[in-house]
DNA sequence: GCCGTTCCGTCGCTTAGGCAACAAAAGAGC
DNA sequence: GCTCTTTTGTTGCCTAAGCGACGGAACGGC
């Protein structure tokens, strides 16, 4: 019970939320998301409404835990179990945020929808990475790892960074590659910000 | 409320019917019927065995009702909805007895599972078509209708031959085809009990 | 024979989910 | 502006499902 101490949830609750997801995903082939409403989806997912709104505050909430549910799952497959904190790591995971946000961009979506859930999406992906680089920290051996105060802020830090560069990245034309705008922002935060970390030599 | 005034079933019992109908199917497709505990079904179907008991009396019992349900839509299925108690109809349905009957056998199946609900699909087949035979002879308009209280005999009557006729056959050589043994019983039923029905002339 | 294991039914208690009704907010039509 | 309709959150009560535990039946070793 060291890592995944999860207290066990009741399969009622799991199910629910499944049928929920699933539901709302159908919905998502054939409406847009302003179309959608709660009850659409309770009843897709032959849920009462009531029960619905024991699960989520409402149909933004929902997106949102799809959002960071899809996006850990995406990490968690790109970043082999466990995998430690390198330069290469690092930048496999700016990459990864790049092409995330790209798929985001092109994958649509009337653009009445996409102004209600673009934000919602990107705030989820940033938290989520934040969480992911705060793990991460925690796990360097403790000589090499920054102090315990500063493991926040500099998680937040790169969180923001990589997020805003993969963001503008995948706004802009895209000169370069996923792969090339993730090496060069990598390069940035060593160069630029290694005695924050105070692991430049580790890190390299 | 007049035909189906069936009293709406909660949700929650007919999901987790479905899922251990669903569970018990893939089941059996990977390991014989002896071989498949209540406990197997249950966790398959990710509800709790209790549960499991709460629905059905044992796994014979959950056998039982897959076969009435599939047999009885089979039945909606060749009989085009609301079809009348003509010599036609009760043809086909013999034939689609036979057909049941035979496929089941075929089917294989360990033979030792086999002794185990063979005699419980076919109690279902036979009690489902008398069932159904019953609800037919009902629904003749009231001048050519036999006496209410013979309805039941009558149905049991045709209900044990056509089943009896239709075991017999799939269990022998099959020398004729299901359609010519249901055409020959009918003719039975039909010159043999015309009596009984008092509508010899209606039904030809 | 006895023993360990597995599965069976069943029980009491707790919790998630269904239902109906509600007031309030948000749209649509005019 | 004004209705009429739909959707939204929320509530209280009831039922289905989960859980753990129990004694007992069935099976296999040995």
């Amino acid at each position: 019970m060291a890592t995944t101490a999860t207290t066990k949830t009741d399969p009622r609750v799991k199910r629910t939320r499944e049928l929920l997801v699933q539901a709302f995903f159908a919905l998502l082939g054939e409406r847009g998301f302003r179309a959608i409403t709660v009850q659409d989806i309770a009843e897709r997912a032959t849920v009462n409404r009531a029960t619905f709104y024991a699960h989520f505050e409402d149909k933004f909430a929902l997106m949102d835990s799809i959002m960071r549910e899809r996006f850990t799952a995406l990490l968690a497959q790109r970043l082999p179990e466990g995998s430690a904190f390198t330069r290469a790591n690092l930048q496999l995971l700016a990459r990864v945020v790049c092409e995330q946000l790209a798929e985001m961009r092109d994958h649509e979506c009337r653009p009445i929808d996409h102004a209600q859930f673009e934000p919602l999406a990107e705030t989820a992906i940033q938290e989520e990475l934040h969480t992911f680089l705060t793990a991460w920290l925690r796990r360097l051996p403790a000589a090499t790892r920054p102090p315990s105060a500063s493991v926040a802020t500099v998680a937040m830090a790169m969180s923001w960074a990589i997020f805003g560069a993969g963001l503008r990245w995948s706004r802009g034309g895209r000169e370069l590659t996923a792969e090339a705008q993730a090496r060069q922002l990598v390069a940035v935060l060593m160069e630029g910000m290694p005695q924050a970390l105070g692991v430049g030599g580790q890190i390299g």
